[in-house]
RNA sequence: GGCCCUGUAGCGCAGAGGCAGGCGCGCCACCCUCUCAAGGUGGAAACGCCGGUUCGAAUCCGGCCGGGGCCCCCA
């Protein structure tokens, strides 16, 4: 907060391929925040360069995603900015023409060897126990050497050629590392077909875009020495502005088993998040945890907090392991959290999913939800669990049905009196709200027919609501109205056996 | 196989030479209680290993072991 840099500009550059994931949602969190706490400037870039990997479908699923978790973008998509287009799709001809630059100055070259050559030298390098990476065969190929090459009908790929020095950088996470140039070949930058590789068109971007700091996962940390070779080279060449990022490589977010959580991991998928329920709120403040901390005594914070206390010194190195019970837990507070009409509003589209409530709901649908939410806010983990908690206000009583194992368990023939027993405390009662309405029960049950509460009750609950677990049962009974309950009670009585 | 990152309770984070260790989740017990939650109280549980530096090491150094990643005409 005291130290801030406005001149900050940070990039989140997904490429849309397939659901969003929480460890691309992580990232994105953290260079968010890192960009709001600086006051400087998040940069939204597609990578889209992939054509048989990328789709429309994904790219709107992640505009989407980012909309919905609340991050907004100074440049990118639908907003514009000074380096526009963020689309790498729409970028082509930048590259091609970096690429023919690069060739021009000597920093790429032609390389015709043949995926099968190369996977064959990398096998053998491998099994002699040397780096396996490419083995610098096109370098400095002779003119006859590729005039042969081309009459073989072999196109080549462009390599960009690195330099025989050791590379240092300083991460922002880790500190100084050094590569090797043993340990870091030259790499390809156009495919055959002309169509730029991420390796090219990541840094091109980055330069173009004028980053400043590059903050990714940390399975891109051992190409960080190429692209900082690649900026040299671009910046002999003018391409951007001279100056290289700093980079900072955040932890791992790990899925069962220590494996990294894969896209196809169902546990890493955002929808999933949604569907069940999540608050934005409280994913991003899980997410936040995995790999930084706000106070060594507070889990439970806000985005506003986080942007406030937020940079990228603070977080920890060490691969992350996502735990849902904690992501669970931390939702439920944020819960807890949220101003009742909030909670409610956000309750609605819950309960249109399986058609509770229809798609413009009434004012006296929306009044009954209004009631009972309060009810259910401190016992709810994810949004999705109204519809079994409350359900049973909203179904079409014709179609309420009564949980099978649980009226097996509850509904058996010691029951039954205790339902007409109830039937016949509520139905005089004059004044049916919940504190009469115990008062009642705990009468006819409790006293008179000397059973205990939890076991008096819990009959009734399952009569009423369907489950054994509900909101607080007088209450539930005064929302559902006396015709309804007597009528539920009754039906309960049908399903007891007969003694 | 080579290189790089990483190693504090089951999980996530604090602790950065000085009482062997804090917080949260989870777990167990008890309290509260019409169910489930929430809340309250208490409890079990950790510095990967071996050396070195030091009066003193979770903390600094080296080695080992473990975990992960990268090494692609994917991003």
């Amino acid at each position: 907060m005291a130290d801030t840099h406005p001149n900050v500009r940070v990039r989140f550059c997904p490429s849309p391929t397939g659901n969003p994931h929480v460890g691309l949602v992580r990232t994105a969190l953290f260079n968010w925040a890192y960009a709001r706490h600086h006051g400087g400037t998040l940069v939204f870039r597609i990578e889209d360069t992939d054509a048989a990997r990328d789709s429309e479908d994904s790219y709107n699923q992640l505009l989407e995603a980012m909309r919905w978790l609340g991050f907004d973008w100074d440049e990118g998509p639908e907003v514009g900015g000074p380096h526009a287009p963020y689309r790498q799709s729409q970028r082509m001809d930048i590259y091609a023409d970096v690429a023919q630059k690069l060739l021009a100055a000597g920093h790429a070259y032609h390389c015709y060897c043949t995926t099968e050559e190369l996977d064959a030298r990398r096998e053998a390098a491998r099994a002699a126990g040397k780096p396996s990476g490419y083995d610098g065969h096109c370098r400095a190929l002779t003119e006859d050497q590729v005039a042969v090459y081309r009459q073989e009908g072999r196109t080549p790929i462009v390599r960009f050629r690195m330099p025989d020095t050791p590379l240092t950088f300083d991460d922002l996470v880790r500190g100084p590392i050094t590569f090797d140039p043993k340990d870091v070949p030259d790499y390809g930058i156009v495919r055959a077909n002309g169509a730029p590789l991420y390796t090219l068109v990541n840094p091109v971007d980055d330069a173009l875009m004028e980053i400043t700091h590059v903050l990714r996962g940390e399975d891109l940390l051992s190409s960080t020495p190429r692209q900082i070779a690649l900026y040299a080279a671009l910046a002999e060449i003018g391409v951007g502005n001279g100056s290289t990022p700093r980079f900072g490589h955040l932890p791992y977010v790990m899925g069962e088993g220590n494996k990294k959580l894969s896209k196809r991991d169902p546990q890493a998928s955002l929808n999933l998040y949604r569907e069940r329920g999540f608050l934005p709120e409280g994913l991003l403040n899980y997410l936040a945890l995995l790999g930084w901390s706000l106070a060594e005594d507070r889990d439970v914070f806000d985005m506003a907090e986080m942007v406030a206390a937020f940079d990228i010194d603070d977080v920890n190195g060490n691969p992350a392991r996502f735990d849902l019970k904690k992501c669970e837990h931390l939702n439920a507070e944020h819960v807890r959290r949220l101003a009742p009409e909030e909670f409610v509003r956000r309750l609605v589209p819950y309960l249109q999913a399986p058609g509770l409530l229809p798609a413009e709901p009434g004012a006296e649908q929306l009044d009954l939800l209004a009631k009972v939410a309060p009810l259910t806010q401190e016992r709810m983990v994810v949004l999705g669990e109204i519809v079994n908690m409350a359900g049973f206000l909203f179904v079409d009583p014709a179609a309420f049905t009564v949980d099978e194992e649980d009226a097996a368990k509850v509904l058996t023939a010691d029951a039954r009196p205790v339902l007409e027993a109830s039937i016949k405390a509520l139905e005089g009662l004059a004044d049916f709200t919940p504190e009469p309405i115990q008062a009642a029960l705990r009468e006819a049950l409790v006293d008179g027919l000397g059973i205990k509460p939890k076991f008096a009750f819990t009959p009734l609950r399952v009569a009423v609501t369907g489950r054994r677990v509900s909101p607080p049962l007088f209450e539930s009974m005064e929302l559902l109205g006396r015709a309804e309950t007597l009528r539920r009670l009754a039906a309960a009585v049908e399903l007891t056996p007969a003694s």
